[in-house]
DNA sequence: CTGTTAGCGCTTTCAA
DNA sequence: TTGAAAGCGCTAACAG
C-alpha cells in the first residue's frame, strides 16, 4: 500500500493539513510542526499523490508533448528544448510516441487529457489530425502545433519554412547543373511535405526546367524502407535522376541505402541534399547537404507560447512563428567544398 | 471548464452512474441509455478524468520510463521497444528525460509516483541513484532497471554483457598490431563504464600488455564536448594511443570531432571501435566498428519483466537478463573489410 | 499556527 | 437495469 498523508501525520503527531502545508511550503507552520513531519516523510518515503491534489487544484504541473517519432533526431531535438523551458518554468514534461499514427495520436490526446495535464505541444501525424484536436477546444486545454500546419485549424504554431527552404536546396542543385532531380517525399497529408513540393516545383520554374511528376515519389516519412523502395523506382526510371532531394532526415537514410546497392557513390553518381539534419552523424563525419532547421528552437518557442497561455496573459489571437533553416553545404551534394564546415 | 461524467449525464437524462458504466464497457446497461450516453459523450467531447477513477482504482493504466537522455540512440531504440510491448498490453508509456542528472532523475521519480503510474523502467544515471529506488520500494511500485546495474540494488535487471564485448573489441585491435590502445570512458559510477573497462584490461592482461593508467581519460557520456576534451589529452600524450576504444556511441562523436581537428583520418592514422551503433548515421554510411546491443530488445524485455510483475504472476526473487551484443566490423578500426556487411 | 468541514470527479457498494 | 451514498487522498475555506 502507498503511503499517505494520513499516515505521516498519523506519524508527526499533527492534522494531514500541517502536512499539506508542509509540503506546498506554506509559511504558517511552526518549526516543530515542521521538523516532526519532514522526518516523517523522509521515514515513510511519502510522495504525494498528485492525482488527488491535482484534482482539486486542477494543476498537475505537467505538460504533455506528443510527436510522431523520438528516435527521429529533429523531434528528438524539439522535445529536448521543450523540456528544458518547461523544467524551469516548473513544468515537467510527459512524452508520447505516436508512430504517425492516427489512432495511437488519438489515444495518446485522450490519455493527456484524461492525466489533466494542462497544456500540450504536439507535432501532428498529418491533417487528419484535425478532428482529434476538437477534443482540446472542447475541453478548453490550451495546446501548441510543431513543424506542421494542419488545413483548417487556426491555433498556436510553431513552424520552419519550408517553401524557401525547399527552393534554395534545389536552386543550389541546378547551379551545379543539374536538371533532372527527383525527389522522395511523404504523403501530402502533412503540410511541410506539400510545402517542400512546392518549394522544388517554384525552384524548377525559375529555372524554366519543366515539372516531371514521375520524378516524385511518396513514401511514408517515418519508414526509412519505404523510402528505399520508393529511390529503386527512381532509380529504375529510363531517365533516371542525376541528384535527390529527400524530404526529410528519415528518408534520406533509405535513400542512401538504395544508392548503395545500386553501386552508385555519393556525390559522384548520384548527388544528395535533404531537410533536417541527423545529430549525431552529422557531427561524426560531416557529408550531408541539408538545410538544418533550428529545431530546438522550435521547442523552446512553442514551449513559451504555450507557458504564455497558461499564464493566462495571451490574448485569444493565434500566434505564428516561422523559423529560417540554414543551408549547409557538404560533400554529398557534389559542390566540392572543404569537409569541415569550419574551414568555409 | 472540462467536461465532467455530471455534465454528460445531465444531457442524456441518466444519473452519472450509468454513464461511468457506458464508459467501463459494463454490460448492465440497457441498449437505449447506452445510445443516449454516447451521443452525449461525443457532442461534449468527454474525455474520463483519470485523476478522479485512478484515486480510486489505484490503476492508471500507465507506466513510467526514466532514461538519461532520449536523444540517444540507444535509449531510443530503448524507449521504442518498450513502447511497443507496453502499447499491446494496454499500457501507456510516459517518458521522462534526466539528462543524466541525479536531481531531475529523483524529481521525475517522485513525479511518477505522484501520477501513480503502474510501474517503472529505468536507465539509473549511476550508482547514486540507488536512494531514490528507495522511494519505489517503500512504495510498492514495481520497477526493472535497465542498462545498468545498480552496486548493492538487487531488483530486476536487464543488461548487456559489458566486459565480454569490450574484451571482444579490444582483442580486435590488438589482432590488428595496436598496442597503444586509449579508452574514453565515463564516470566510474555508471556500471557500464565499469565493466567496460575491465574488458579493456582483462584483452590487455590476456595478450601481455602492460596496463597504462595515463591512456584512460573519463568524460560525461552524455556530453560530445567532454569526450572531445578527453580525447585531446590522449592526443597529447607523448606516446598517443594509435587507437581508441570509446565507451558509447556519443562519446565517439566527440572522439572523431578531435581526431578531426588535429587532422587525424580515420582509420588511417587512427583506429576507433565504440559500444552500440549510433542508428541512422550506421545506416547512412557503415563506418564505425561496433558492439551492437539489441537496444529495442533491452526495452521489449524489461517491459515484460514488468508486465509480469503487475500481474502478480512472479515470485519475490529478483529476475537478471543479460543479452549479448554483436561484434560488426566496419571501416573505423582499420581491418578493411567490405564496406557493405551484407558483402561479408 | 492549527484543525475541521466539505468536496474535486469518479467508482464501489448496496439497495431499489 | 439503475441510482444513492460513501469515500479514494488531498486541499480550499473557514474557524479557532
Amino acid at each position: 500500500m502507498r503511503v499517505t498523508m494520513r499516515q505521516v501525520a498519523e506519524r508527526a503527531g499533527v492534522s494531514a493539513m500541517t502536512v499539506s502545508r508542509v509540503i506546498n511550503e506554506s509559511l504558517r507552520v511552526s518549526e516543530g510542526a515542521r521538523t516532526r513531519v519532514e522526518a516523517a516523510i523522509a521515514e515513510l518515503g511519502y510522495v504525494p499523490n498528485r492525482l488527488a491534489s491535482g484534482l482539486i487544484r486542477r494543476k498537475t504541473g505537467a505538460i504533455g508533448v506528443i510527436v510522431p517519432d523520438v528516435a527521429n533526431p529533429f523531434f528528438t531535438l524539439v522535445v529536448r528544448g521543450a523540456e528544458e523551458v518547461a523544467w524551469r518554468a516548473g513544468y515537467h514534461v510527459i512524452l508520447c510516441n505516436t508512430q504517425g499514427d492516427l489512432e495511437r495520436e488519438r489515444g495518446y490526446l485522450e490519455d493527456m487529457l484524461a492525466f489533466q495535464v494542462e497544456g500540450l505541444l504536439i507535432v501532428p501525424a498529418g491533417d487528419q489530425s484535425r478532428p482529434s484536436l476538437r477534443v482540446l477546444k472542447k475541453n478548453d486545454v490550451p495546446f501548441v502545433i510543431i513543424d506542421r500546419s494542419i488545413a483548417g485549424h487556426d491555433g498556436d504554431l510553431v513552424q520552419g519554412d519550408s517553401v524557401a527552404g525547399a527552393r534554395r536546396l534545389i536552386e543550389h542543385l541546378i547551379a551545379l547543373g543539374h536538371r533532372h532531380i527527383g525527389m522522395v517525399t511523404e504523403t501530402s497529408a502533412v503540410s511541410t511535405a506539400r510545402d517542400r513540393l512546392q518549394g522544388y516545383k517554384e525552384a524548377l520554374a525559375a529555372a524554366r526546367i519543366q515539372f516531371r511528376p514521375e520524378l516524385i515519389v511518396e513514401a511514408s516519412a517515418i519508414d526509412v524502407g519505404a523510402a528505399h523502395d520508393a529511390t529503386v523506382k527512381l532509380l529504375d526510371l529510363l531517365d533516371p535522376p542525376t541528384a535527390i532531394f529527400s524530404v526529410n532526415n528519415i528518408a534520406v537514410v533509405g535513400v542512401a541505402e538504395a544508392a548503395r546497392e545500386r553501386g552508385l557513390a555519393i556525390p559522384r553518381d548520384l548527388a544528395l541534399v535533404c531537410f533536417d539534419d541527423i545529430e549525431h552523424a552529422s557531427r561524426f563525419l560531416p557529408f550531408l547537404t541539408v538545410m538544418v532547421q533550428p529545431a530546438e528552437t522550435f521547442g523552446t518557442i512553442a514551449t513559451q507560447l504555450l507557458l504564455d497561455r497558461l499564464a493566462g496573459q495571451v490574448s485569444e489571437r493565434r500566434r505564428i512563428v516561422v523559423l529560417p533553416a540554414d543551408f549547409i553545404v557538404r560533400e554529398s551534394c557534389g559542390a566540392h567544398v572543404p569537409v569541415d564546415d569550419a574551414a568555409a
